[in-house]
Order: structure tokens, then sequence, then C-alpha cells
DNA sequence: GTAGGGTTAG
């Protein structure tokens, strides 16, 4: 029987190696669990301060398990654990097992610190209602709030004020409890002020004079303090005003100075951002983590990727400190640099180094696959992901649709909402997009029904996706509303909606549109020259096209690239001047690769010219040898040209080298087999009776050595999702209505669910051309007149 | 046992 001195010494013995111990760090959550075994091995009860000590340092140490149990063995918790508890629960997020706690509380147990742990919960997870109704209620019963409960609910009301009277008003009765005399608490009001005047809904001058007004009247500064000002000038776009204050500062926070950075980040100021950051550093002023990662995150979006391996070569030399959590933010942004110049396997690199990974370590990384197009790697990724967010779906999802995986992503989509997670509008967008890749646009009107109630509709990335969208299932009119009615635009939407008019062959109306962005003074990019390139390319305008060519450099800075010297070729070869294209393969910059030469010989194929073609395939096969692409573009050439012979020695030639993939089946083959199909209103012996004639097809194809994919086809009339399987072969049935030897003035129905698509109305038109009749098509109410390869459907164009 | 500012992912 030990007596009651001993316990006591060994008591605090142990409350004085717990003391050591630094929460969140590895080795002190051993020593808790060090001294906890020796508690219960000297049969010493757990109560008082030691036990509300082990709690505290299991849930910092993540050991919440460990806490609760901790907590539920002891008879009668006391106030402190009771708080403890409450707080560990907050910083996980989950308020309600938090105010459990706090509800089986009884009042006279309670006490002011208990009250600001749990109005400090609410205003962390940015609730502040519940924070000012918690606050409420202790004055009611009569508690005392102290500085502690004014700063957390001063944090929660900027989360609710939107108005200089309540500011005001707030400010009084912080004057009436006479707790302005903390520095916390006017840090807190003055942020009240900063954050009311950054509200959209409100006058900004106004209150930042009462914020600067409070500022100025403050007996003493803290870095806080400056801080919060600086930010807040950031936060209603005076740049200059925050540079001010942080010229005027005596004391140099590096804090500071991190907003000012992070302001000029965030307003596209890379240069500024990195200027400063030089000046940091001459003057000595302090540098942290956060520093480099807004630094960093700067060369990523500013085009500085030297720079940033400049960085992240002097922090691996003069700070890498794996005591500190240095690395998970500033890894994290390394991760986005090194993507964001191409760099995939760089960032996997500095993934797998990290020894600490949180959500955003797997989500940035996750986006390096899908932007880099590696989606099999992105899959096997997502799916070993130990946490997702709605970012992470939202990635996925929209990376499956641009990267031509459109049931995929609509399943995803499904899955997504299954699991609980409401979509917002970037996942609309990515289920948007997947619709325009399948066509199938009465997914993707439903969606924007969707859209419109939950009020997503005004943003940029769903109305971009839907301008695509539209444009891609043929129903331009609908693309140019969108692009009208959306309340901003942005560069993406502008080449969203030329590219709309320029794949439906309205390349006149497209280049129009391109002038009159110029004029509203939006500077073209890349990617809209690459637009306008397809657009005169479509429409046959080669002096256009290469005017726009050449004043990419000359007026704009941009260097073509190789897909625009791809889009250049192409442009020669439809206008039929195989020279000019190969002119300008010789006056490349570069050597030409293999993008250039399959652009000259799907160009070849297109017009038939076979020399130049067999030329670029022979440059192809040396290039990519095991590229199946080379023989489907080399054997549809030959089909074009009805030399069913060499076509068929293509083909053998693929099998011969043990290339996989099997050419899909395509139009200018066939062409010369044409075939009288119509189809009739009900959906199955629909389904069934392309698949017959396909069937027959394959027999009729197969005498001349073409293998066709109508497995393919069969396939995904067996999938769950029979409409979209109907969309996505859309341009399959465009093949097949141009297969058909169609009676003077015949009309074809399509399918109850599908409509005429971008790809299959163009295939349609040129199938009209090449069997030289009037092709009629009904869609719906609609019907489609296609004559001489062009569309005269009023009610569309 | 509780508070106020700056930090990365589409």
């Amino acid at each position: 029987m030990r007596n009651v001195l001993d316990v006591r010494v060994l008591a605090n013995r142990y409350f004085a190696q717990l003391n050591l111990c630094c929460p969140q760090n590895l080795s002190s959550y051993s020593l808790a669990r060090t001294v906890h075994g020796h508690v219960i091995a000297s049969g010493f009860k757990l109560r008082g301060h030691i036990v509300n000590r082990l709690i505290d340092i299991y849930w910092k140490s993540s050991d919440f398990v460990y806490a609760r149990k901790l907590f539920d063995e002891i008879p009668q918790p006391d106030v402190i654990a009771r708080t403890t508890l409450i707080t560990a629960y907050s910083a996980l997020g989950n308020l309600k097992m938090a105010r459990e706690i706090f509800n089986e509380t009884p009042l006279d147990m309670r006490d002011t610190v208990f009250y600001n742990a749990m109005i400090t919960g609410y205003s962390h997870m940015n609730d502040g209602h519940s924070a000012i109704e918690l606050f409420r209620a202790m004055r009611w019963a009569n508690f005392q709030p102290d500085d502690f409960t004014f700063a957390s609910v001063l944090s929660a009301s900027t989360l609710i004020f939107y108005d200089e009277r309540q500011c005001g008003q707030m400010h009084g009765t912080v004057v009436k409890f006479g707790i302005e005399i903390f520095p916390a608490v006017l840090n807190a009001l003055l942020s009240v002020y900063v954050k009311c005047a950054s509200s959209p809904l409100v006058s900004s001058s106004s209150l930042m004079a009462s914020a600067r007004k409070l500022f100025d009247e403050m007996p003493k500064r803290n870095e806080f303090i400056w801080t919060t000002l600086i930010t807040g000038y950031v936060r209603n776009g005076d740049l200059t005003g925050a540079r001010e204050i942080l010229d005027t500062m005596t004391e140099q926070p590096g804090i500071a100075w991190n907003a000012m950075i992070s302001g000029y980040l965030h307003h596209g100021l890379f240069e500024d951002a990195l200027t400063l950051f030089r000046k940091m550093r001459l003057l000595g002023v302090q540098v942290d983590e956060s520093t480099y990662t807004s630094v960093i995150s700067a060369c990523a979006d500013g085009g500085f990727f030297l720079l940033g391996k400049q960085v992240h070569a002097y922090i691996l030399k003069n700070e890498l400190n794996p005591d500190r959590d240095f690395l998970l933010s500033v890894g994290n942004t390394l991760i986005t640099l090194y993507w964001k110049y191409g760099k995939v396997d760089g960032a996997r690199k500095i993934f797998y180094e990290m020894p600490v990974k949180d959500i955003i370590t797997w989500n940035t990384l996750l986006s390096g696959y899908v932007n880099a197009g590696r989606m099999e790697e992105a899959k096997s990724f997502f799916a070993q992901m130990p946490e997702k967010n709605l970012l992470t779906w939202t990635v996925m999802i929209s990376g499956l649709a641009q990267n031509g995986f459109g049931e995929q992503a609509l399943k995803l989509f499904n899955q997504m909402k299954l699991d609980g997670y409401e979509p917002n509008d970037y996942a609309f967008a990515g289920a948007i997009t997947a619709c325009s890749v399948l066509g199938a646009l009465e997914n993707g009107r439903q969606l924007h029904a969707q859209i419109v109630h939950l009020g997503h509709d005004s943003t940029l990335s769903v109305g971009n996706a839907m301008i695509t969208m539209y444009a891609r299932c043929g129903i331009v009119e609908a693309a140019r509303t969108m692009f009208l009615t959306m309340p901003f635009v942005d560069p993406v939407s502008w080449n969203s909606m030329i590219a709309a008019l320029g794949q439906h062959g309205h390349g006149v109306k497209a280049i129009e549109l391109y002038e009159q962005m110029l004029k509203e003074g939006i500077l073209p990019d890349r990617r809209t020259f690459l637009t306008v390139l397809s657009a005169c390319s479509h429409a046959g305008l080669v002096e256009e096209g290469n005017r726009y060519f050449n004043s990419m450099l000359e007026n704009y800075g941009i260097a073509p690239g190789e897909d625009h010297y791809a889009r250049m070729i192409d442009l020669f070869c439809r206008a039929g001047k195989f020279s000019d294209a190969k002119n300008v393969i010789d006056s490349m910059p570069f050597e030409a690769r293999a993008p250039i030469w399959e652009a000259l010989l799907a160009g070849c194929r297109t017009h038939g010219n076979m020399d130049l073609g067999i030329e670029a395939a022979e440059k192809l096969f040396k290039l990519i040898p095991q590229h199946d692409g080379t023989y489907v573009l080399l054997s549809n050439m030959y089909a074009s040209l009805g030399r069913w012979n060499d076509v068929a020695r293509t083909r053998k030639l693929m099998r011969d080298r043990g290339v996989k993939k099997e050419p899909a089946c395509s139009w200018t083959e066939v062409e010369n087999k044409v075939h009288v199909f119509l189809v009739d209103d009900t959906v199955h012996p629909e389904v069934l009776s392309i698949y017959n004639y396909l069937e027959k097809l394959n027999l009729e194809m197969k005498k001349i050595g073409y293998i066709p994919d109508t497995k393919y086809v069969l396939h995904d009339m067996e999938s769950e999702h029979k409409e979209y399987a109907l969309s996505t072969h859309s341009e399959k049935l465009a093949v097949a209505f141009g297969l058909m030897k169609l009676p003077q003035g015949a009309t074809v129905r399509v399918f109850k669910n599908l409509r005429i698509c971008g790809d299959c109305h163009n295939a349609i038109k040129f199938m009209s051309k090449v069997v030289g009749r009037e092709i009629v098509v009904r869609d719906g109410k609609r019907f489609h007149h296609f004559k001489n390869g062009e569309c005269s459907c009023r009610n569309y164009w």
C-alpha cells in the first residue's frame, strides 16, 4: 500500500515528464505512452492533470481514438478534460461530437474557458451564426465573457456581418466590456471591418476608412495588427495602399511581408511578388514556410520555372529540417511547379520523398497525372488515395472527360453523388464536358437544367463547358446563346465559341468573332490560334490562315508550336496545296516530329496524295514503329483512292509487325460500297438493325481483307448506359448513313434519344457530297437537308 | 483547457 505522499510525488514526477512533451511531435507521443504505461503499472489511478495532459497529447498526436478511450475511462471527467475534448473534436471538424460533450456538461460545472472552446470551434469551422448564438446563451447564463471570448466572437462575426452598422455595434459592445485593451481583440475587431469592406455588397471605402481610423488610434501595434491591415488593403484590391503600410512598418515581421507577397500572387503580379521576396532576403526579414509556398506558387503561375527550381535547391540545401513540418505545404507547391512545366516525373519524385502528405499533396499529383493525360496512372492513383474530397472527384471527372473517357467520367459523377457529395460548378463542368465527348445532348440538357436550378449557370467553368457541349452536339445556336448570356466571359469562352463556329463550317463567322474579340481588347493565346487556324482550314481560307499564323509571332509574341505548324499543314493539304505543306515542314525552326508527319499523312489521306502520304508514313514508321495510327491513316488513304489491295497489304503489314490495335471503321474506306439502310422508330429493332447491318458489312469487308470493329458497337449496346452507347457511336451511325445508297430525297429518322451531333453532322455533309444526292435526316421535329456537302437547316444555322 | 494575421490542389 502506497502512502498518500508517495502517490503525490509520483504524480508530480509524471506530470513533469508529460510537460516536457511537445505535442504534434512523434517522440513526445511515445514518451506519453511510456509515462502512461508507468502510471498504469504503478497502480496509480489516472485522474486530474495527468489524464487531461495525456488526452491533450494523444489527440494532438492524432491518436484521437485513444484520447477518447481515455476520456471515457475517467469516471468523472472535469471541465478541463471536457474542454480538451471539445477542442479536439472541433479541430477534427466534428462539431456534432463537440456539441454532445458540451451539452452533457452540467451548467454548474461550466466556466468561461469551456464556453470559449466551443465558440472557437464554431468560429474555426466557419459557422458564424452558431458561434454568436452560443455567445448570447453564455451571457444569458450569466457567464462573464473575456478577451478570448471576444476574439473568437469577433472572428465569427467576420463570417456573417455585411454592413457598417453591425461593425459599429460590435465595436460599441467591445468598448462597453472594456475589452479593447487586448491586442488580440483589437486585431479581431480590425479584421471585422476589413473583411466587411471586402464584401461585394458594400462600398469598401468608408469601412476601410473606419478600419484605418481604428488602426491609427491603436496605442500599440503588433505584427498581427500590421498584417491584418495589409491583407485588408490587399483584399480590397488596393495593392499600392497595402505596400505603403508595409513600407511604413518600423519592425519587419515576416508574416506581414508574406501577406504582401501573397497579395501580389493573387492579383497575378508574379514579378512583384518575386521582387519583394528578393528584398526580403536582402534585408534579412524572416523567411518561412509560408513565404516559400507563395514564392514557388508565383514561379509556377508566372512562368519562372528555373527560378522555382533554384528556390527548391536552396530549400533542400538550407532549410531541410525533418523535425519541422516544413515540407508539407512547400512540397505541395513544388509538386505543382514541376507538373505545370511538364515534369510529372519530377513531381512524382517529390511526392514519394515527402515524409508527411495530406490530401492536397495527393490531389496535386493527381492533377499532374490528369493534366499530362497520363490517365492510367491517374486512375490507379485515384483508386489508392487514402482520402478524397470534392476536389479529388472534380479533378478526376474533368480529367476523364477531357481525355476522352466520357462514359467513365459520367459514371464517376454519379458515384460522387452517391457518396454524398454535392457537385459544385467545376464538377458539373466536368460532367458537361463528358457529354460533349459523348455527343450526349439529352444528358447535357438535363445537367443544364440541374445547373440552372442550383444556380451554377453563371459561372465561367460551367458556361465554357456548355458552349463546347452544345457545339459538339451540333446546336451552335444554343452555344451562341450561352456565350451571349454569360455574365462574365474569359478568353476560354471566346476560344470555345470561335471553335464552335469553326467546327461547323462557319469559318468566316469564326474569323469574324475572332476579329471582334481583338476589338474588345482580349489578347489571343496559343489555343486561340489553334482554333482560328482550324476554322480557316475547315473553311478553306488559306490566305487568312497564313496571315493569322504569321501574326502570332509578329503581333503577339507567341512562337508557333508544333501543333500550330500541324494546323498549317492541314490547312494547305485541305486546299490541295501540298508543296506549301511541305514548305511549312522545311521552314520549321525545329526538327519535325511525329505529330507533324501525322498531320501531313492525314492531309494526304483526305486528298489522296499518295506519294507524299507514303513519304510521311515512312517517317512515322521510323519515329514510332509500334503506333497503330500510322497504319490506320495509311490504309485510309489507300481506301480513299480505292486501292483495296494496298489497304489489305497495309493491314497485313501491321499484323506482321505485331502492332496491336485494329483500325476503326471510317467512312472513306467504304464509300464505294453503298447500301440502303433505314431505321424505324422503336429502340430495340434499331439497335438490332444497326448491328445486323454492320454484321453484313463485316462479311463484305472481310472479303477484301478488312476487319471492321463491329464488336465495339455490340459491346456498347450491351452496356448499362444504353443512351450513351447510342450517342457514343453517333459518328458511326453517320458512317452508316453515309454508306447508304439513298433513293433520291429519302428520309432517314434518327433515334428518339439521339440528336445530330457535330461529328455526325459533318460526316453526313461529307457523304451527301460523295453520294451526290440530297439526304434528309429527321431529328425529332426538325429536318436537316444535306446537299452537295452543305446543310440547309434553317432552324439550326 | 480557450483567442487574433500570412500558407499549397481544379
